[in-house]
DNA sequence: TCAAAAGTGTTGTCGATACACCCATGG
DNA sequence: CCATGGGTGTATCGACAACACTTTTGA
């Protein structure tokens, strides 16, 4: 068999949504190379394993679903990574994963990290290797797949409000939507949502009604980002604070 | 460092359009394994070598591109696959690579293969190896990216007409489009298309323009398959046989 | 003059936006 | 009863499907 060897390496963006922004989760490496430096959580894949298993084996090691805590959300492929000088080691190749997982409590380090955080998308450090490059293709990957699937309610608890699915599009898109709009997409899209009899009360206003993930995959129509009016929210939220 | 060593290869699934048709390109396979069946052409990354620079080597090998003929389309990652038993000689990673390209005369074999031809892609036996999920995905891919891309220009010469695009999106979604709604669609896009000032004559009918691909990429807003109207030709095409 | 293919005009429909308005709760 | 957020109704707009119609060629 010709060709050289390569150790394979599988890398995880792990996003969630944080205080109605979108984060990433980042471990502080232990070991060198990069030691002391943020990094995407990954590991090798061992002996006889799959890409996937090994992506679900690390995603469950630092998301603790060991501890009990039910880890739903949504696991793919996102892209492999193999520049010649990526690894100071030598020759790795990285299978990047992208995870959607919803909002939990600090993650405990897994593998060989000396810690572990939960970071704004838009506020990482230049990180280690190539994930830099990682990162930004996961985090382009969650925006255009949001247009055309269902997958944000992987982003949610079992059971949610369209309110907190909203702020899901709104903390990744980085854009503000109209809730009235939206609302009545996502209730009249077929298999998105399903309606429980439960309200959530307790808030201020009308109490919504709770919803959990219906059957559906696609989304047809898609919700199209207008590339027009992308962004509106970085400038909204400061008004808004304003006049608070 | 930990972790095993793989093999990493990369695979082609080059796609064109002839005869109205989607065709992949493969090769009857010239050593063992799978000794004279039929495979997506690929070859083992060299030293130093960066995958798409190994998936640009072989694409230019088998397309006859040192040849003087002009090779422009299109080359994009598609997915990775290692599945622990994809290769009885051991641990290979294969890098799915997808690409398109114009329609040319027969391939001439590179690389180790005996034999390589055009096939439909719908007429492939069982390929070798896991080449068959490779090439489903890679199809998948191509239908999905013509909805919100320009990229099926990719699959012209350097000047083409109309309805050469609209056959392109017929071929590849496997429906039928309305000629005068597609024209509109795809002229009224900034960027898609460039007029050139040729007509082509010797047709039967009104002689088409000819146009060059523009610099738009993205495609504002798509062009959706409607989920109900799919595969509309394979109905009509045959009623138009009956009547013609 | 006819057939064939390119290209334009027009109309109905559907989905999205923008926004007025009502509903249901906590203070 | 007022503020707050959930949720509905509706006018308008833009894009697309459908299809009548005109244009320009070869036979």
């Amino acid at each position: 068999m010709r060709g050289n060897l390569f150790a394979v390496a599988v890398n995880l963006v792990v996003l969630t949504v944080r205080a109605e922004r979108l984060h990433v989760l980042l471990i502080e490496r232990g070991e060198r190379p990069f030691l002391g430096e943020w990094a995407l959580p990954g590991g090798f894949v061992r002996p006889d394993e799959d890409l996937v298993h090994t992506a679900g084996r690390r995603l469950g090691e630092e998301t603790g679903a060991d501890t009990g805590h039910a880890v739903v959300g949504h696991l793919e492929q996102l892209a492999s990574y193999a520049a010649p000088d990526r690894d100071p080691r030598g020759r790795v190749l990285s299978v990047g994963y992208l995870a959607f997982v919803p909002d939990m409590p600090e993650p405990t380090p897994g593998g060989s990290a000396a810690a572990s955080a939960w970071w704004p998308v838009d506020g990482t450090g230049p990180l280690a290797f190539d994930h830099d490059r990682i990162l930004a293709d996961g985090v382009e990957r969650a925006k255009a797949k949001l247009e055309y699937t269902t997958l944000a309610a992987s982003f949610c608890p079992a059971e949610f409000t369209v309110t907190d699915l909203r702020r899901v599009y709104e903390a990744v898109w980085d854009a503000s939507l109209d809730p009235r709009n939206f609302q009545r997409k996502v209730t009249s899209t077929e298999g998105f949502l399903v309606p429980t009899a439960a309200l959530v009360t307790g808030g201020r206003g009308r109490p919504p009604r709770l919803f959990r993930r219906g059957d559906a995959t696609a989304l047809h129509p898609p919700m199209l980002r207008d590339p027009h009016r992308v962004n509106d929210r970085a400038t909204a939220a400061p008004r808004h604070d304003a006049l608070g």
